[in-house]
DNA sequence: AAACAAATTCCACTATTTGGAACAAAAATA
DNA sequence: TATTTTTGTTCCAAATAGTGGAATTTGTTT
């Protein structure tokens, strides 16, 4: 009856954990009659996924506001995710000894989305916010660790991929169309690194590596991060060599502790 | 046809998380034949609720190892369930200002499942361990925020839930049985806070109160933790009050933010 | 107390899930 | 290399769980 597109149906759960995703991702609380209109679907289909959230612990009602709240269940699958996580667990020391040598903020990421996912941090002792940036997700034409990630897939789905991007502008330094993009990641292909050059936000450059499997595959990416104004020209030369050798060595770790097999 | 006991079904949901707790929940690393073992379930319906758990990027296949790992966007949601959580956004600033006060580590907690979930946690810089201990749970027998949170419960549920635990013995001054629980929680209930005498961990000691709603139900509790070498017994008095009085000051904010209503 | 809005329940209809078995691929063994 | 065993994938009729419109209940406002 339907072949239309890319079929892609995860059925009964792909529908709850819509209802989810736009509890998590709305800026106000909701109640029911707001994810009601958001998600348009009948009111008797929608009652039944919340009830079924709320039991299983994904969703908090707060009996105060008639709103709903994501459960502390999230949080406790987030920390043995985090945990159990091979790549991090196999980057971390990499990771420590990068931010020894620099004395700036190391951060460990994945791609997934079209967006930037941080999988760890390792900075000097701050305010201590939440697991700082961890799970925290940005976009990846404006970030170092993003191009960095995009110059290791093929021209082809870089080419697709800035296409369907929405290139919004941060800063002066923001790239903000497709070409721009391709241009930049065709260059970290041949030098082996990704800068942000105040793209994101003004004030902060970093430096980033990507990181990939004995196959050749994306596995994620690798950035040092530092306020400008304690920036000097040679500094930043030698973080890029720091940055690539950190890379290159969680890459080799990667083989041994992964995959033997090929 | 089935009227047993708590006929508690969340369906295709339910069945959906089960898989993704078991992977969570494992120590080690598993593969699809080692899930089938483990769920008893058919072949068929296995494999297509992980085929969704995949697409839905709540798990990933490891394709070195042929295992699965919880997927990212796990974290991602769990930082936002972080920031949106209301309780965390009111007892913040209390938190922080009682870590100021005492120079030592604050946590807050709230209760699921019979066992303690941390929510948020202010200490002095250390290494900086993930979330540190977000999203971590502990038992409520031998914490301070566990007993404290128990305190509010009424004597029957508490009772209840102290026959259905399991108590391991951490140290030589865990608790173990219902009946020494429900004495310690009767003499908490009275004195409006409680301690945890290096019950979970030699060495480490905790004072705790719990954090109630106007209506005066259970909403989480909130501790001071310290190792024992650095604690003096007049020390230990004053965190009394503090806690208290800091617990005292959340529940009173948690009125006015959430609920003026009745 | 009436009018209104929001949330919950109901139930005949429909789509998805189920689970056993057959099939394919990969590893282990001969 | 051939053979067996283990592991992973696909199929489809039957069973089950989800759907969605409407009626009912609950709670708020005038």
């Amino acid at each position: 009856m339907n072949l239309d597109k890319a079929e892609s149906q995860t059925g009964t759960l792909g529908k709850a954990l819509a209802v989810l995703d736009v509890i998590a991702t709305s800026y106000e609380p909701l109640r029911f009659t707001d994810l009601l209109n958001r998600l348009g679907q009948p009111r008797g289909s929608l009652h039944r996924q919340i009830s079924h959230l709320l039991e299983e612990g994904l969703i908090t009602l707060n009996a105060d506001t008639g709103t709903y709240e994501l459960g502390v269940r999230l949080l406790n699958w987030a920390s043995l995710a985090w945990s159990q996580n091979s790549l991090r667990q196999v980057a971390a020391p990499f990771l420590a000894a990068l931010h020894e040598r620099t004395n700036e903020t190391v951060h460990l990421a994945v791609l997934r989305d079209d967006r930037v996912v941080y999988l760890d941090k390792v900075e000097s002792c701050q305010a201590v916010r939440m697991h700082s940036q961890i799970g925290n997700t940005s976009p990846v034409y404006c970030t170092g660790v993003g191009k960095a990630m995009l110059s290791v897939l093929d021209q082809a789905s870089v080419a697709e991929l800035a296409q369907r991007l929405d290139f919004q502008v941060f800063t002066k330094h923001t790239l903000t169309s497709p070409a721009a993009l391709l241009a930049e990641v065709e260059q970290i292909r041949a030098q082996h690194y990704a800068e942000d050059r105040e793209e994101h936000e003004v004030g902060i450059r970093c430096v980033a590596a990507p990181l990939v499997s004995a196959q050749g595959e994306l596995r994620g990416g690798i950035s040092v991060t530092t306020p400008v104004y304690r920036l000097q020209a040679q500094q930043l030369e030698q973080w890029r060599v720091w940055v690539v050798e950190t890379a290159q060595a969680i890459n080799n770790s990667l083989k041994v502790k992964l995959g033997p097999h090929a």
